[in-house]
DNA sequence: CGCCTCCTCCATGAATCCATGGAATACTGT
DNA sequence: ACAGTATTCCATGGATTCATGGAGGAGGCG
């Protein structure tokens, strides 16, 4: 069989997209990176991680052809290769969920107790044109920037308990993050609650509502 | 950030479902289970491995959630735990083809020269609707029997060359076999014609079909 | 040109993965 | 219980990966 070759090349070189899913550490770049393009510091930064390591991490995805890189200046912003590494991403944590009984305990553990209410995206636009609901982005500023849901209010989670006054009080609150693995909603609404609001979590996040085709205010991933 | 310890074991268990992407003989494995289920020493054989490897690797997969294990007698069947690992094996395969420049290089290494006419999924139906085509399974008799598109006649491509007067001679063929990266049915085309036989190939294959909806006759996956 | 910022490259030791044989286990049929 | 088959467990050496420091570009600014 002379093909045995060709064909543990082929199968070698779709590894290479698999091994870059392959540590968790590039995994949350990869959802970092899946709300919009960061310079390496930022991203360092925003998963605590020495700016080598995360360089090092970085490099190891574009080689997978994941990320691409776009020089401004003096830094380096990578960004998602497209919406198919989006959906691969995505892919990988549905499987994960569904299949790794310990991803569900780390999940609730990291994500706190099931004490939220959370909505459908289709349940959001009904109260959002029933003008009973504000939507609420409590994602950092820049990830708002970079693209969010039409008509959200952005007040990052960090800045949420100054800010309470900005929310019309006689509307209910549906709040949202980066996607079902981010615990800024969680918190966002436990706080709002603590402060007798009315509020509610959008289940999954932006990732998803982006995926799943729903519009999207701001600039688009290319 | 008291959080970081929990959000990084959620990551780190997340990447155990990318590690175990991040194999070329474990993707093959995938490949093959996307096919329908099999034992140890059948999935050995066919990707042409040791019998003590293939069984470490499907331990991996196992262990990843990816597969799942049934005991009969003495033997152990393989099987893809659900079809959200075929659409994650499917993504995969999507990602690398558009992004690693190297994987269609390698595609077309091992499929060969781009000599054959492909139709598509619609196309297959309209054709066999006005009884233009047959449709032909060319993979192994076991995946066939696990599954395949209804009304398709079963000849495996190592039998083709002894079995073509099966074919009506008034009719197209419509070759296909496991998926994109299945040579089988490129080698089939490439053989009827030589036989002065009107053949085309489907686009993609079998995983693909059963993935976008298609009906499937035989035994489905659990 | 010097200097600063941002990032990449290089080297290193610890840890993990990989393929592979030989031994051990689980189950069947007699 | 015994022999036979299918699979898993175990040990091993070689290769790869990982996090992290320090040196080395690349580009902007005075």
């Amino acid at each position: 069989m002379p093909d045995g070759k060709a064909k543990g090349e082929l199968f070698a070189e779709l590894a290479r997209v698999g091994k870059a899913l392959g540590n968790g550490t590039r995994l949350e770049l990869l959802d970092l990176l899946a709300q919009g393009p960061r310079s390496v510091a930022e991203l360092a930064a925003a998963a605590h991680l020495g700016l080598t390591t995360a360089s090092a991490h970085l490099q190891t995805l574009k080689r997978a052809g994941l990320v691409t890189t776009t020089r401004y200046g003096t830094t380096v912003e990578y960004a998602l290769a497209g919406d198919d590494v989006a959906a691969l991403w995505h892919q990988v944590r549905e499987v994960a969920a569904a299949r790794v009984t310990d991803v569900g305990r780390a999940a609730r553990t990291y994500l706190g107790p099931d004490d939220t209410e959370e909505i459908g995206r289709e349940e959001l636009l009904r109260r959002v044109a029933d003008g009973r609901a504000v939507v609420l982005d409590v994602r950092p500023g820049p990830e708002f920037a970079a693209g969010h849901i039409p008509g959200a209010v952005s007040i990052p989670i960090d800045e949420l308990a100054g800010r309470l006054e900005e929310i019309p009080a006689d509307q209910e609150i549906v709040a949202y993050c980066r996607g079902a693995l981010c615990v800024f909603s969680h918190d966002a609404v436990r706080l709002l609650a603590a402060h007798g609001r009315s509020a509610v979590r959008l289940r999954d996040g932006f990732l998803e509502w982006r995926l799943s085709g729903h519009p999207v205010a701001g600039p688009a991933l290319p």
